[in-house]
DNA sequence: ACTGAAAGAACTACATC
DNA sequence: GATGTAGTTCTTTCAGT
């Protein structure tokens, strides 16, 4: 049941990660398939949990959300019941986008996006600082943006 | 021309950014508009620059790329061409998903996405290493994953 | 800006190879 | 697995308010 994906399959799903608005026809004129066959693929792409969602990238910029920062965060306890209650928080603050446990001079790494420094300011008082058991906290600005994307690399995906 | 995202904008918006792939229709009846009414409003928002485009998120442990890496990195030289230049060579690496100059004890912080541990040391050892002026590097790798989005804050974009 | 209707296109299921 | 057909639903346009 837990089928290794084809090449048909890897092309489908860079083509999707690149946009997933393209309809089944076109890509199967791509691929030389007829769009049934296109069809029954993405799905089961989807159901064995290779396609996670289909999402509308925005502009943050545009938008207003013009302040992307990183924390590394260090806690004062590495019980594993303070790693997971600061994960739990991290995730109802929803100007975070990303935050992983790490290796390294930090035990988090935050991504947050929000309007500017003063937004930033207000998060750290009113949400961040109030975490129990936050130690260290360092910022990393993003005073330039380079590559963004959430394309991955599927060429190293031997088959 | 330049207009000002009003509620029911932001709504859509919001909506897209969750799920990119519901019709119109739905978000009309979700709204009580018409699909037309929807229709146009999405269209502007492509054509106003407020939507960038329309991915599929793929699930990177399922493909079989398990491992993400944050990098900080310092140069050697900072004139504008050094700083230029890296982020032009970083941009054809596909294992990097984002890379930002920052301010802080790096000059850039780099998020790579690619199979496992030996992968990454391939990628230092072929690619990010042979960077001219390259200075201090430091790895912060995931242990654990936890929040993970691509979803926007809204809700402080007053209106 | 929104509505409603209508044409064209795409999605999805099904029968078949 | 792939194909072609057919029914259903969605997208997109247009005239009207």
């Amino acid at each position: 049941m837990k089928k290794n994906l084809d090449k048909t399959d890897l092309k489908i799903l860079d083509i999707l990660q690149n946009d997933c608005r393209i309809t089944t026809k076109k890509i199967a004129e791509n691929l030389n398939l007829s769009t049934t066959a296109v069809f029954e693929r993405i799905k089961k792409l989807e159901n064995q949990g290779y396609i996670d969602k289909y999402v509308a990238l925005l502009n943050e910029r545009t938008i207003g959300l013009k302040q992307t920062i990183f924390i590394g965060v260090k806690l004062k306890g590495h019980t594993r019941s303070y790693l997971q209650k600061f994960l739990a928080q991290v995730d109802e603050f929803p100007e975070v986008l990303e935050c992983y446990q790490v290796s390294g001079n930090f035990d988090f790494l935050l991504k947050i996006v929000l309007a500017d420094i003063d937004a930033y300011e207000t998060f750290v008082q009113t949400k961040l600082s109030l975490i129990s058991e936050l130690g260290n906290v360092h910022s990393y600005i993003a005073i330039k943006k380079g590559k963004n994307t959430t394309t991955l690399d599927l060429t190293s995906i031997g088959n």
